[in-house]
DNA sequence: TTGTACGCGTTATCAG
DNA sequence: CTGATAACGCGTACAA
């Protein structure tokens, strides 16, 4: 069981028991001798400042511990939190990690902040967490959009608000987006399979309600209508967003009269899916393409070829329209970076 | 007064290309024909307020997308942000990514929202996003601390923020914290190999300035010692903070004259840099114990054990602490959990 | 160069 | 049950 110490005390001053509020610039001016407008020049950069008021009003911020309350300060006019709300399917997936990663990274050479929140493929969540971003009127919001619900992500760019989508798009909804060019990837790869000489490949992916599920079964379909093979429809799984889900898929492949002799796996939460399940059945040979890189990759004992892109990057890049839009640099018209999925066999 | 959306009425024009400024109390009283007041009070539940009222009013924020302004709201005296702040190292880290989940899985049943900030063990920055989320005034920090230093972390604590640290201490700060049984589990594995019979085992972590890697390297001296094993020095490699570093000390492990027989690797960063320098050194068979589990462990061509805890669960302790603080239920002395680090030969 | 007055959006308080 | 008033911490506009 869980095992609760006493931290070491020895320190003697027992921190107060309640919080006391905050110094403000009413203290701080008070305990340097000046008013409260000279405290806020002197964090505004100190301009038109007498250097021994600089200096009285420094010493006593250092000795009060004061910071300005950002709060406080957002709610004026024309004035930005700097925040950049991030709504995300689930962090646990490393691809999600990365995206946020690839944000943050842009963002914080701004000087901002990013609030972050998991939906869970759940629109209601997703919901909440967008109405509750703007009510803390975040400067931007990056969001990965479940599903094709439109009306909370058209009152956040009603509400002003700039809005990149994510991984994936939303019809009907005129907004920023960076995506991946999903079908050409998924094309390519298929291709390629088919080059190899299999005729009864499987599509192991997301619910066809899910953007980048949809663009890449259209790509894996191409791919065979080029080649003028019919698909199986019992192949096509296009159901499962978890890796567990996609386990119990594959393992109704692999038990078919006419099993798959290989899968293009839609994502790596399927991916890893797959793999499990081939290996339960014993079968940890199978011929698997699949779409997104993870790590460890290289260390499964799989025939393994991806179609390879960087999930920073779409954060990198959803961040950067963000921080362009903040800066009116961008045109009114909505822009849609589509990023290259590059097929490595 | 000199809204944007305002004048736009009075014009009539086309709706705003640049984002007019949200709707207020102000504007949602004077478009149901009530007082900002009677606004409120619906908003905060409608207790005391007419029926009729309180549709009129729900109407016109329907109607007007109005939503309230959570940083006005809070700077009023005794009101919470409902934030929660974040502070890891590298959510690319699946390790702090699962910490981070869970630390949100458990404050949004409290309605709260989290801040995010990766701090790269890098002390500067860590202390940058403390000081910025005390200004936006977090109801509670969660941090894993890099390094020992602890000014930035005190004033937290003494400015009243609920702190809780994760996975790490902080010798000389008195804070609540969730921390990992590292001796326990790095003494049963290191055990563990010692009685397979090596005696030449390796350690693979970070640099001991981490409280967790001086924590399972003492455990790993402990299980040596109670063997009456000596260590050679020349196997204890503390200094890796990610997987490459981690690939080019074990590369340097195996080309020892006597290079060790079997590995004791204190993370999950350090795990797959070793398991990278022994496919590279063409000995992708070696006896690794690896501290912390990590997707896909099992698919390794390794012979590999596991000590393993669920990072998730010190996201969620720690923010259950915070939220005990918050509710006041919590004795002032800093609490200290410790979660078992269970080990799977 | 420095200070005063005011308002940002919200809600507790108190009067009606 | 409803509304007027005031104040939270800050910074702009203006005055001194």
């Amino acid at each position: 069981m869980y095992r609760y110490h006493d931290a070491m005390t020895e320190t003697g001053a027992t921190p107060p028991l309640r919080p006391h509020s905050a110094p403000t610039v009413q203290d701080v001016a008070a305990a340097a001798g000046v008013s409260p407008m000279t405290v806020s020049r002197v964090l505004g950069g100190g301009v038109n400042v007498r250097p021994e008021k600089i200096a009285a009003v420094t010493a006593a911020v250092e000795k009060l511990g004061y910071r300005r309350n950002e709060n406080a300060r957002s709610i004026r006019p024309g004035q930005r939190t700097g925040l950049l709300g991030v709504i995300i399917t689930n962090v646990a997936n490393p691809y999600y990690a990365q995206l946020q990663l690839g944000a943050e990274e842009v963002v914080a050479s701004a000087g901002m902040r990013l609030l972050v929140g998991n939906s869970g493929e759940d629109v209601e969540r997703e919901r909440a967490l967008v109405d509750d971003f703007i009510g803390r009127h975040v400067d931007g919001l990056i969001v990965v959009p479940t599903g094709e619900h439109v009306a909370h992500l058209s009152s956040a760019v009603a509400a002003g608000v700039p809005l990149a989508l994510a991984s994936r798009q939303v019809s009907g909804l005129e907004a920023d987006a960076v995506i991946v060019d999903d079908h050409g990837g998924a094309l390519e790869a298929t291709q390629h399979l088919i080059d190899e000489g299999h005729t009864r490949i499987a599509y192991v992916g997301n619910t066809t309600s899910v953007f980048t599920s949809r663009r890449r079964l259209a790509g894996f379909r191409e791919a065979h209508a080029r080649a003028g093979l019919e698909i199986d429809a019992q192949l096509v799984r296009a159901a499962q967003n978890d890796s567990d889900a996609a386990r119990a898929a594959m393992s109704e492949l692999l038990r078919l009269d006419a099993p798959p002799t290989a899968i293009f796996a839609a994502n790596n939460r399927n991916t890893i899916g797959v793999m499990r399940a081939c290996i339960e059945a014993g079968a940890p040979t199978a011929r698997i393409v699949a779409f997104d890189d993870f790590e460890l990759s290289d260390m499964t004992p799989f025939d393994l070829s991806i179609v390879d892109h960087d999930p920073r990057d779409v954060g990198r890049e959803a961040a950067r329209m963000i921080l362009t839009r903040l800066r009116g640099e961008a045109e009114p018209a909505a822009r849609v970076l589509e990023l290259p999925a590059r097929f490595r066999a």
